[in-house]
DNA sequence: AAAATAATTAGAATAGTTCTTGATCCAAAC
DNA sequence: GTTTGGATCAAGAACTATTCTAATTATTTT
């Protein structure tokens, strides 16, 4: 049986705050949106899926979500080149595998047991706050 | 004894060609800077420096300069986030530091005998044409 | 030297993103 | 329940790095 929630809050599978940040029903769908979609989609395409049930949203707002949710460390921004920055609702540790001729982008897990800073000559007493690791090619 | 050279090449240290690319005035001065900067350049931050020798020389040249440089695989070009692009004189294998406490870039060596692909689970027969790592943090 | 090609310049145009302003919503205090 | 204050939102203007356009200049080829 489902339980009642209050008008602002029509998904009961979005709770109403992820760490610490209060979900909005902007911030909702953008969130639902993004947690269904491996496609790492555009700030734009957010934007014209969510306008579907919730018409009166604006481009601004989106990207006022977005990065609500990146400062959160609920979502990551990923950026290639000086493409527009693309969503990407997966957190654990992997780079993007951009493929040329599809144009479309690909997780890229580590191999098990390998920790990054191991293989980097940095030094000592350093602070690594983010890594990002993106490859460009075709898969054959 | 010092050898005559074209007007066009004032810069005798700067061969009329590289990797068939014709070492035009411009970026020759390009070429030069950049090939003494170990701090990342912007397009614009090479645009004023090249200035000073150069007067009339335009933004749009150096972006143009640049452009031919890094498809030449002359230098690289780097981008952290969606912040102006950066360009690179170093052509070995390596990734990028940014020191938020300094706003400073720094390459980062990869440490002897790891090759990247070995440690990414890629699909097989997978083409990469190009590798990107980028850490953000501080040097402590 | 003439013709063809490539490079350069200046400024306009573009595109993704951010900013501004005013309205609206929400939570907590009264 | 009202009020108050801060957060959020919408619409569009503004910003900025970069690219494009058109006209000029430089270089190479013929």
């Amino acid at each position: 049986m489902m339980t009642t929630h209050p008008p602002h809050s029509p998904h009961p599978d979005v709770p109403e705050e992820i760490n610490g940040l209060r979900m909005t029903r902007q911030r909702q769908e953008v969130y639902r949106f993004l947690m269904g979609e491996r496609s790492h989609p555009t700030a734009n395409e957010v934007f014209m899926r969510i306008k579907e049930t919730l018409p009166n949203v604006s481009l601004a707002t989106v990207y006022n979500c977005l990065e609500a949710l990146v400062q959160h460390h609920i979502i990551r921004q990923v950026n290639f080149d000086r493409e527009p920055s693309r969503y990407c609702p997966n957190l654990d540790e992997h780079g993007h595998f951009h493929d040329e001729t599809t144009g479309t982008i690909h997780d890229i897990k580590f191999k098990p047991g390998i920790n990054l800073t191991d293989i980097l000559d940095l030094p000592p007493n350093t602070v690594i706050k983010d890594i990002e690791i993106t490859l460009r090619g075709q898969l054959a």
